[in-house]
DNA sequence: TTTGTTATTTTAACAATGCTAAGATAGCTT
DNA sequence: AAGCTATCTTAGCATTGTTAAAATAACAAA
């Protein structure tokens, strides 16, 4: 679908549902610059990320964005939100594809990580917002099936007692903890040999999440 | 030590040793701009550390630096190998300090999270650095006392069999994605709560450390 | 329909940034 | 003293985030 108006042209994405009553000029354009950003940012990079080239690539004017989002940041943390949900999603599919309950919690930590490796940009967006902040990323804490919510539950299927909360919280923090370093550690070039030594880079996930009990010694605490 | 050139007035750092032999016009430049660049990052944080800014808080034109650094990344880089120096240095002491075997990794973990804390920015710089290519930051695996060699020797010494190198690379690896991870995290203000349960931050560091075995099972491999 | 109100968009402008090219300046070498 | 070269300044460019003011188009009421 392709609108011409004034001398701008750009494209509008399919309308989902009824997610807001269609707006006035240019159909749904808040959503459209946020493709238009996921769109620059799996095509040059966080770094070419910026607003007046995402405004050029939804095809309107450098101003324009700021009657939907009332700042850069506003917009970027629209993306992240979507990045947010397809984590989420991704999170629940390796949750429920996993077969045995011992399993389970490191296929959630190898599908987080396999999802940054993916979405390198679009990871990075997700958790530079919040680093300014002093507030964890959206959604990771208060949804129902948010990322964090599923890596405890996890957790209590495995065994963990769902009494003792601090215990509780302490080791999903320490999973999330884990999962987010090597996940910003991955792509480095200085693990090929390790990835190529156990055949693919998944194992290389899987044999690192393995070596996580080194903090604790071997007592049981 | 104060210089009036021109129309510009800049301190200049004592000198060190012969680190390099004083240049030319206004004894050593290329010190001062990464003195005042970690000014700059302490007092006002990542965002407000513009080349122009460091040129202008070290006294100089805004085009001075390029005769020392080729980019801003450059000087970055600069800053950041100091803050590499900083923490290759707490990490050896928390190592030598640290009474029992047992316990010197925990304590090298904790070293590392109380560094990123304290110098939240620098740490930043640390690793914004390298997430654009493809390398670790410079110095981490490569010097002697470098803080992952540190970290490989430590777990030697507790105990891991230094012939089976893979393992060895695995689990070093896992103790710096869990060191860096809690690094990162440790500052959102959702763990208000759990830090002051435990009683200090440090109990909430350890406590996130004391649960890294999960995703390994109970299993030993 | 006409009129008015309001939401959306554009144009124009500002200050700041990274960086480069040209000239000035000062130290070193011969 | 003359020349060379490293260092620094001045000016300038393109780009960025953001704002203020003007234009435009949808809608509501008369």
């Amino acid at each position: 679908m392709i609108f011409t108006a004034s001398r701008y042209t750009f494209t509008v994405s399919p309308m989902r549902e009824s997610a807001a009553a269609r707006p006035y000029h240019h159909g749904d354009l808040s959503r459209a610059l946020i493709d238009a950003a996921r769109r620059l940012l799996e095509a040059e990079g966080p770094s070419a990320l910026s607003l007046r080239a995402v405004a050029r690539e939804a095809g309107v004017s450098p101003a324009a964005p700021y009657h939907h989002f009332k700042d850069k940041g506003e917009l970027l943390e629209a993306v992240a939100d979507q990045g947010w949900d397809m984590l989420n999603q991704a999170l629940g599919e390796a949750r429920r594809s996993a077969d045995n309950v011992r399993d389970k919690l490191a296929a959630l930590g190898v599908a987080y990580v396999c999802f940054a490796r993916d979405h390198p940009s679009l990871y990075r967006v997700m958790y530079d917002g919040s680093r300014d902040k002093e507030d964890m990323p959206a959604h990771v804490k208060l949804d129902h099936d948010s990322a964090y919510c599923q890596v405890r539950d996890t957790l209590v299927e495995a065994g963990a007692d769902p009494a003792d909360e601090i215990s509780l919280e302490l080791a999903t923090t320490a999973a999330w903890c884990a999962a987010h370093g090597l996940a910003e550690m991955a792509a480095f070039k200085q693990f090929d040999p390790l990835k190529t030594a156990l055949g693919s880079e998944e194992a290389f996930f899987r044999g690192v999440f393995e070596h996580m009990k080194i903090f604790a010694g071997d007592s049981d605490s």
